[in-house]
Formats: structure tokens, sequence, C-alpha cells
DNA sequence: TCTCTAGAAATGTCCAACATTTTCGGAATC
DNA sequence: GATTCCGAAAATGTTGGACATTTCTAGAGA
């Protein structure tokens, strides 16, 4: 195993496997379109036949491996077409959460949006200070946190699912922006800080076209 | 096997599966919350301990089952919350990608829907006329096509790859309705001929006017 | 250069076994 | 009588090895 991943309370294998593929699809060191061999998966990270099969399902459910019939699995491609695609559903997924959020969010939400904004920034600013793997794992997870933290209050399970999932497929993307230098750090800054106030605000029609933007700013990097 | 499923193309046995658990839980016959015990279900549809512990992930993967670590797995539960959120997540999917079906469709597409809209009357009427299993397989197969017909020209793999997910999750709740006789027969027939109707006409609100009241009929039946 | 075909590689499947965890019924206790 | 606790039974999770089938590949033959 690459990572020892900290042994959360569901310590099964196959959910041991998941954590480090996810890790390695959204760094890169698995690439887009890779071909993943059974037996090669098994040297790198352990597990047996069976446990290692059933980690790829679960990858293919995330969309983030897809599988073909007496082919076996590779990595999900990602090339531009792919990015527009996620970006388009979540965008439109995350409108609606953020609405609803929005209205039925009470101030125990409000205070989780700000915590999680303040996590955020602190790990932004820990990044920009030393770029390294793991200051960009904290950044990656803080960045999930806080996306996560808007929604959460939409009180529609299938709708927070859904946009896991399109988020969780959009990270390899937004590492590798990041890793190029292509990110607009003090736009970022100013969007994130700008939502907050919106949402603190109630202020729908603007969190929305924030979130627009700190999604699309994404597919046409400076 | 219960089914004797058609072999398609790809004829693995954990799609086999996959097919027979499918129609099993869309027809209630594995009931909700029920606990999907592996041996049972090998005894039951055949495959090995692997290919099953697979193919639930699968169904896992498609939201009709759901995996506790070390606890095992079982029939999503389908409350009256669950049928609301679906419900809610379909419109507002829904809505997106016939909006952008309408506008991307070319001619082809438009053909394609009207054949869809065919075949899913006669499969009403049919249905109408003799109420058994086989006809209500295929009934349910033509409503799930005309859906996807709709929205096919979207454009957007993981717009339908989202509706088709929920539309499936919306199966046993629609079959459930059907066979307590609590489907309104005539107004499906009228708001199906009146969807596509706006269809051909380009009439993008009053489309998704419609669709919406499609989804939401079933929701509160007669 | 192209096609075709064996052989190699990889996938999909099954079985049998075992470690670990959960479940459940009943004994002991309050 | 209700609750807690415990141990046996059941179920899950994992492994290794074996084998059939399919796909891939490199080289022989046209």
């Amino acid at each position: 195993m690459i990572f020892s991943a900290k042994k959360s309370e569901d310590s099964t294998i196959v959910e041991l496997l998941a954590l480090s593929l996810r890790r390695d699809i959204a760094f890169g060191t698995l690439l887009p379109d890779q071909k993943l061999k059974l037996n090669e998966l098994r040297t790198r990270y352990g597990g047996s036949n069976h446990s290692m099969r059933e980690t790829l399902r679960i990858l293919t459910s995330e969309g983030l491996v897809e599988a073909t019939a007496q082919r076996g699995f590779r990595v999900t491609s990602a090339t531009e077409d792919d990015l527009r695609d996620i970006a388009l559903v979540r965008v439109e997924v995350e409108k609606i959460a953020l609405s609803r959020a929005i209205e039925l969010g009470d101030v125990a939400w409000e205070g989780r949006v700000m915590a999680a904004h303040h996590a955020l920034q602190k790990a932004e600013a820990a990044l920009r200070d030393a770029p390294d793997d793991l200051t960009a794992l904290e950044w990656d997870e803080a960045c999930r946190a806080f996306a996560l933290a808007l929604l959460e209050a939409c009180d529609s399970p299938r709708l927070l699912d859904t946009h896991a999932k399109f988020f969780d497929q959009s990270r390899r993307f937004r590492l590798a922006l990041m890793r190029e230098g292509k990110l607009d750090w003090a736009a970022r800054k100013a969007r994130q800080k700008a939502l907050l106030d919106a949402i603190l605000s109630k202020d729908k029609a603007r969190a929305i076209e924030l979130l627009q933007a700190d999604i699309e700013a994404e597919l046409k990097p400076k």
C-alpha cells in the first residue's frame, strides 16, 4: 500500500484500497486512460484478486474508472470535453442545491459554512507557502469540505450524493491546474469571500452567480 | 437464475446477475430494506461468492442496494421521503436535459422521440388489456426508453447517466402504483401526447412544464 | 505490406478455507 | 419483569489457487 491511509472506523481492505487508488488517480499517479491490470495493481497496492476487483467496481461507480466486459478496467479519460461536461453538471446541480440550502439552512449551517471557509483560507495560504504533496492533499480536502458544507443544508441526500460524485471527478483537473500554477489564487480568495458574504446575507442570486463563476474558472485557466 | 435473461452481447455472469436482481427489486420480489444475504442470493440466483458481491456493488452504485461495511448489503429503503427526493432530483435533472435536448436536437432525434412515444402508447394499451408480468416488464421498458429518448440529444453523457440512475430508482414506485391501479392512464396518455407536441414545436417552456407534471403525478396518486 | 494464426497474457469465474465481525438467544443480574 | 452480558452460531470479508474463456500480440506466411 502506497499511502498508509488512516484507518477510519470502517477498515475493510476494499475501502483502504479505494482510498489509495482514488488519491493516485486524483494526483495523476495513475493517468487518464491508463489500463489497470489487476496483477500490476495487486503488486503495487496489495490485496487479492477479489478485493481489487471489488475496489475497481467502487471506483467505477464513482466515475473515476471505467469497466468494459472482458477487457478489464481503465482510468476514466480526462479530456477537455470531459472537463466541460463535468463542469456543466456541477453548475446545474450545485445551483439547485445551493439555492435550497440558502432557503432551508439554519444558523448552525451558516456556522459550518464559515468554519469550512476559514479552513479553506488557511489551507490555500499554507499551500502557497509550501506546495508539497501533503499540503496539496489537505488543500484538496478543504476544497471538498467547503463545497460540501455549502450545500449540506439542501435537505436532499441524492442531490448531495450527485454533487459529491461530480466534485470528486473534478479533482484531477483542479489538482493539475494547481500544479501547473494556473490557479488565480487572488481571484479564488475574492470569490470565496464574496460567496460566503452572499450566503450569510441570504442573497441567493448573487451566491449562485459566484458559485457558477468558481466552477467555470477552472474551465479557462489564466 | 429466475429470469433467463436474454444473453446480450456482453454475457458476463455479473451482468446477468445484475439484470435479475434489478428486475426483482423493481418488481418488489426483493422488498425495500430486505437484507441480502450472500448465501441466500447465491442459491437463488446462482453465481459464486465473488460474482454476487461484485453484482451487489454494481447495484449499490445504481442506488438500488446499500452497502454497510461488515454488515453486508440490503435493498435500498423506499419511503415516501425517498420517493420525494428521487422526484426532486429527477425534475431538476430532466428539466435541464430536456431544455438542452430541444435546443440541440435534430430531425433524427425528433424521429426517435416519436418512435419511442409510439411504442410507449402501444405498451400502455397492451398493459391495460393484459396486465400480466411480462407485459408490465415491456411497459416499464417502454417508459424508460421514452424518457431516455427525450433527453438523448442533450449532449451531456453525465447528465444522461444521472437521469438514468434516478429514473431507475423510480421504477419500483411506478410499478407499485401500476399494480395498485393508481395510475391515471388517461391523464398519462394526454400528458405524453402534449409533451410530444411541445417537443416537436420546440416549445421548451411547455415541454418542461409537462415533464415536471409527469414526474410529480407519481407523487400523489389518485 | 497485409492477413492470419498460434501462443501469451489478462480477464472472469469458481471453490474452499479462514479471520473477523455481527447477530441472537438465553443466563445472570438488578 | 427488564436489562445487561456473554458465548455460540451465522454472516461477512479476505485470501490463494485453479481453470475456462477472451483478448492481445508478435511472428509466419501470403
